[in-house]
DNA sequence: TCAGTATAACTAGTATGGTAATTATACTAA
DNA sequence: TTAGTATAATTACCATACTAGTTATACTGA
């Protein structure tokens, strides 16, 4: 019990709820901020209203102006192709490894993930069917003891997750995405490297999002 | 105490001496430290140390325990793993863009760091060659506009340099390093980007630091 | 009307006091 | 002596006061 909430701090609550705000685009790129109207607007003193900014200042979502400010930043292209180009590089990296790495347990876990996925897409829960293909790519780090890693990849893309809020980028085409989760673990069961590569190389180009259009019609969020 | 420079706060003076003390194991591993006990050493209040804390904590240098305590990080050789991971994939997929984005200007900045490389060499001056070996690496990211990747993969192997200061480990073979990165910078500016990864990829093998002996002579730090 | 300036308001940075949780210590009783 | 317990000391967490730097505003004078 201990450790679940072992997290349960005023600064980790700010920290969550002003990161999602930002991510979700309800706190537009350039807005104004301040440490006072945070705190007096969730009920909380300064201090952890300041942690939080610090952290969230360090991952690039806040820039803090000494003495004078703190906005929201806008989206930086350069910063989401460094991160589309680390996620690119190390992805293909993992499922080679995991071909090596894979046990049974953890084949269960990708196979029930791709069987929720169908189900989900049956549905026509795409909420849940983002969040399972966030967990897909989970396992894949965890199977190669590398979650880390994982972790610092989605930080570094927390910039094209704005992209992908402000476009409504909702997947145009789950079936070839599910399809190719399938084919990856396949070929990660078979231990045929190459192909997974190939496979994740191809899946990655899916999420490509037109950038110009959006860059066009939010001038004031780059 | 107003004796500071770089970025001019306290905290920031505070966490890179807190931060180079670890590193340099200066602080080892499983040291117990306190907000109140760091505060009083470098005579500045507790607001200042308990937010260098927190980014220590972030990076993984310091463990913070609630209501508890604070500990210097322990080595964690998956994470040493993880960042040498990611730096082999990482800096094998610059060289190879660094090939085609490469102008006059950036190969002279290459080709003056390795003259300077072997005036250091000549000189026995082997932490201004260590120095200049980090340089070497970050202008090969700063070709690519790749800085924060570069100050990413630096972060994740934080342990790593732990390690290499502990191992007292000079690097044995200078001569082989500085061949090697003439070597690069050949295979770079004559757009070949096969023989440039190779190269980088058994110029990364060389400084593999053996972990085991280590782990013998010092098992309470890891 | 406008430029320049003094001033007020606001900002993040720092210092410090109090709180709750944890941990070490001293004491009590068998 | 030892196990258990009450107590003291220590810790990080949070709230708040104060400082110094920045920015907006109102005022002054021409």
């Amino acid at each position: 019990m201990k450790n679940i909430e072992i997290n349960g701090s005023t600064r980790e609550f700010v920290y969550q709820r002003i990161k999602s705000q930002i991510i979700n685009c309800e706190l537009t790129p350039g807005t104004k901020m301040s440490e006072k109207e945070t705190s007096d607007k969730l009920e909380v003193s300064r201090t952890p209203v300041r942690e939080a900014f610090l952290t969230l200042a360090q991952e690039e979502l806040l820039r803090i102006i000494p003495q004078s400010g703190t906005i929201v930043t806008k989206i930086d292209l350069q910063l989401v192709e460094e991160g589309r180009f680390v996620r690119e590089h190390i992805e293909k990296a993992i499922v080679r490894e995991a071909c090596s790495k894979i046990n049974t347990d953890q084949l269960f876990q990708l196979e029930s993930n791709i069987k929720m996925q169908e189900f989900s897409y049956e549905k026509g829960n795409f909420q849940q069917l983002f969040e399972l293909d966030g967990q897909f790519h989970t396992i894949l780090f965890e199977i190669c003891k590398k979650n880390r890693t994982n972790n610092i990849i989605k930080q570094m893309n927390s910039h094209f997750d704005r992209l992908r809020v402000l476009s409504l980028a909702t997947v145009s085409n789950w079936e070839k995405v599910i399809h190719q989760h399938k084919d990856i673990v396949q070929y990660v069961s078979e231990n045929k490297p190459d192909l997974a590569e190939k496979t994740m190389e191809q899946h990655l180009k899916l999420v490509i999002i037109e950038k110009d259009e959006l860059r066009e019609r939010y001038p004031e969020y780059f």
